[in-house]
DNA sequence: CTCCTGTCCTGCCGGC
DNA sequence: TGCCGGCAGGACAGGA
C-alpha cells in the first residue's frame, strides 16, 4: 500500500532517468484506471522535457515543458519499474509506459487499478480538486509542527487514528504508518482527536517523522538494487512494530498486539503501551 | 463544516 | 485439486 515513503521512493527512483530529459515515447495500454487516463496525457508528455518530479502527499507530479503536469497516484497496488529497454514480455497490468531520451522505460503496473493518471496546467495545480485541500507534508519541519497538528486535530471528534489518515491533516499518511506512529507516541488510536493534548501532538509529530524516515531509509536501500534489476520501486521489506502483528507479543512490553477496525481500516495497537 | 457509508478492483487465503 | 466467499485498502462521492 503505497504511502508517503513508497511514493517518495518511487519519485527518487524515476528522477535520475527523467529529470531534465525528453520523454520520447508514451504508450497507454489501458485507460480505465480509477478515472480514465487524461485524453491529453500523451500530448503533454511526448517529445517534451520533464522539468521536475515532485510529490504532494501520495500524488506524484511530473512537470513538463509546455506548461502541463501529469498527476499520478499509485492507489492501492500501483508501482513503477525501470526497464533498460522495451519489455520483452509485458506483464499483466502493465498499463502505461514512458521512454526517456536516455533510452530507459518507466512502466506503470497496477493490478487493482485504483491508481490514476491525470493532467493539469502546472500553474493550476494549486487549485486542482485533488490537491487544493492537502495538509502539511509530515517531512516539512517548518509547516508540520506539534502546534499545527494539535490545531488540526482540535476540529475532529473522530478517533485520532482516523484523523491521522485524513489527507487534509497530514499529506501522505496512510493506514500502516498511522498505526505505527501512534504506537511510537504511546497514544491509543481510539482517543478522540480533539482530546489529544498539545504535548501528545508534539510526541506524535516526532513519532511520525521517525517512522516515515525509517521507512524512507529502507526504500533508499532497495532503490540501489532496483537500478540494476527490474524490480518494482517503492515496495520494500520493512519491519513494522504493530502493523499486521495481531496476537504477537508487543516489542515494548509483554502484552499482545491487538487488532480492531476503525473507519473500515485495520488498526493495530498495544493496549498496555498506548493510552 | 464533519462524519459515515458505499464504491471501485484484483490477488490471495482459508474453508469445504 | 478446484471453486468460492471474503477481505484488503486510498480516497472520492454523496447523503445525513
Amino acid at each position: 500500500m503505497p504511502e508517503l515513503p513508497e511514493v517518495e521512493t518511487t519519485r527518487k527512483g524515476l528522477e535520475p532517468h527523467f529529470r531534465g530529459r525528453q520523454v520520447v515515447a508514451v504508450e497507454v495500454r489501458r485507460r480505465d484506471l480509477r478515472w480514465p487516463v487524461a485524453d491529453n496525457f500523451e500530448d503533454i508528455m511526448r517529445d517534451r522535457r520533464m522539468t521536475a518530479l515532485r510529490r504532494i502527499g501520495k500524488y506524484l507530479l511530473l512537470d513538463m515543458e509546455g506548461g502541463w503536469s501529469a498527476i499520478a497516484h499509485l492507489g492501492m497496488s500501483g508501482s513503477f519499474r525501470i526497464e533498460k529497454e522495451y519489455p520483452q514480455t509485458l506483464k499483466k497490468h502493465d498499463h502505461l509506459l514512458l521512454q526517456s531520451e536516455s533510452g530507459v522505460w518507466a512502466v506503470f503496473h497496477d493490478p487493482r487499478r485504483f491508481g490514476a493518471v491525470l493532467t493539469c496546467p502546472t500553474t493550476g495545480l494549486g487549485q486542482h480538486k485533488l490537491l487544493k485541500n492537502m495538509g502539511a507534508d509530515p517531512l516539512d519541519e517548518v509547516q508540520f509542527t506539534g502546534k499545527y497538528l494539535w490545531e488540526k486535530l482540535q476540529r475532529h471528534a473522530t478517533a485520532v487514528k482516523v484523523a491521522l489518515m485524513d489527507q487534509r491533516i497530514i499529506a501522505g499518511m496512510g493506514n500502516i504508518y498511522a498505526s505505527e506512529s501512534l504506537f511510537g507516541a504511546g497514544i491509543d488510536p481510539h482517543k478522540p482527536a480533539n482530546r489529544v493534548t498539545r504535548k501528545e501532538a508534539t510526541l506524535l509529530v516526532k513519532a511520525i517523522r521517525q517512522v516515515l524516515c525509517a521507512a524512507l531509509d529502507s526504500g533508499g536501500s532497495t532503490l540501489r538494487d532496483y537500478v540494476s534489476g527490474s524490480g518494482e520501486m517503492g515496495y520494500f521489506q520493512h519491519r513494522f512494530q504493530v502493523y499486521d502483528r495481531a496476537g504477537e507479543i508487543c516489542v515494548k512490553c509483554t502484552g499482545q498486539v491487538q487488532k480492531v477496525v476503525m473507519g473500515g481500516r485495520a488498526t493495530y495497537f498495544c493496549e498496555h503501551c498506548q493510552n
